[in-house]
DNA sequence: CTCCTAAAGCAACGATCCTTGCGTTACGCT
DNA sequence: AGCGTAACGCAAGGATCGTTGCTTTAGGAG
């Protein structure tokens, strides 16, 4: 009646870094839409059906990859100025999605969205509102953005680009988006 | 030696006609990822290998219905006014994709974006440069804002949120990111 | 070390997909 | 109206995918 207890090491360890490195490498090579389960297993030297029992089909295998890649518990920017913060957040953004990898795993989950808001991309929304509540906690002012607004003007753009023109990600894209989004 | 000649009467168009209803009736209920050829030949009472000889697979298939669907002809606003002509175009972006076929199809080509710049974002595009470009010739004066701005601005919002969270596309989301992208 | 069982491996199965060769239909041109 | 061939239908084939029951391996607690 216990819940049951889980195997983290060893094996179990070793076959999960196997099957995630091997999926990084097929995503790059074939894009995140044509990647099958049979062939990471093959891939990683695995089983296929070890990643079925474990992630039950391929969009659920490359979510697990992408929300560990960018981790949810990094990290944000807090230097009490709310353009540094936004600013340093919007590269952290660019510089990632800029990575061939991520933005074809960002595609991959884009195809399954709109029941309801994807994980990676909820998590942006939450980081925003954060940064945004901060300052306003701080100043004991409202901030001259909402997280709305912060989502509009730099995340909405950010992914945009990072799926159908990720060419155009370059490395100033996020100081002139806020540089937009506050004026002056 | 000379090219074949098309046939695109009859028969042909009506297996075409077909194959269009039941492509859209089938994204609507499952999604356009979920959608193969086989199910939409069933639907359409067409032989499945009808849809590969014409098509190839799925992906070619719906960006097919897509383009068919926002005519690329379609008269753009010009009211010689760009705050009001913007607002008119972005309207109808909004409207488009508020219906969910448009945006499951939407999220069909993203997953196969990023090589180059998708079709019916290629439009978009080329239609935004257009505006902006008739303002500044009636003018004769340099526009308040760049085709990159209105990308930046306009587009990438309504999509990002068409893609990620289709539920936030109401009535005046396309007014009120005019309002951002001109002030005052 | 020993026991329990979580997790991985193995094998067989049905389902579905995509291809290919060939016969049939009917569009479009003369 | 008659002809050539583009486009569709049909059927068989191989390939791949995802599931399931069972066996084997090895992690973690006592």
């Amino acid at each position: 009646m216990s819940a049951p207890v889980r195997r983290t090491g060893g094996r179990s360890a070793a076959v999960l870094s196997a099957i995630r490195y091997a999926v990084e490498e097929l995503v790059r090579e074939r894009g995140a839409e044509k990647v099958t389960i049979p062939m990471v297993a093959e891939r990683a030297g695995v089983n296929p059906t070890s990643i079925y029992r474990r992630w039950g089909d391929a969009p659920a295998l490359l979510n697990d990859i992408a929300t560990y890649r960018l981790d949810p518990d990094r990290p944000l920017p807090d230097s009490g100025d709310l353009r540094a913060d936004l600013a340093a957040w919007a590269a952290e953004l660019v510089e990632h999605y800029r990575k061939p990898l991520n933005a074809s795993i960002l595609r991959g989950g884009s195809a399954t969205a709109g029941e309801q808001e994807t994980d990676c991309l909820r998590n942006r929304r939450a980081e925003a509102l954060l940064i945004v509540e901060r300052i306003r906690q701080d100043n004991d002012a409202a901030s001259p953005v909402s997280a709305d607004e912060v989502i509009d003007g730099l995340v909405a753009p950010i992914v945009y680009r990072a799926i159908f023109l990720p060419w155009t990600l370059d490395g100033d894209l996020a100081t002139r988006l806020v540089d937009r989004l506050l004026p002056q």
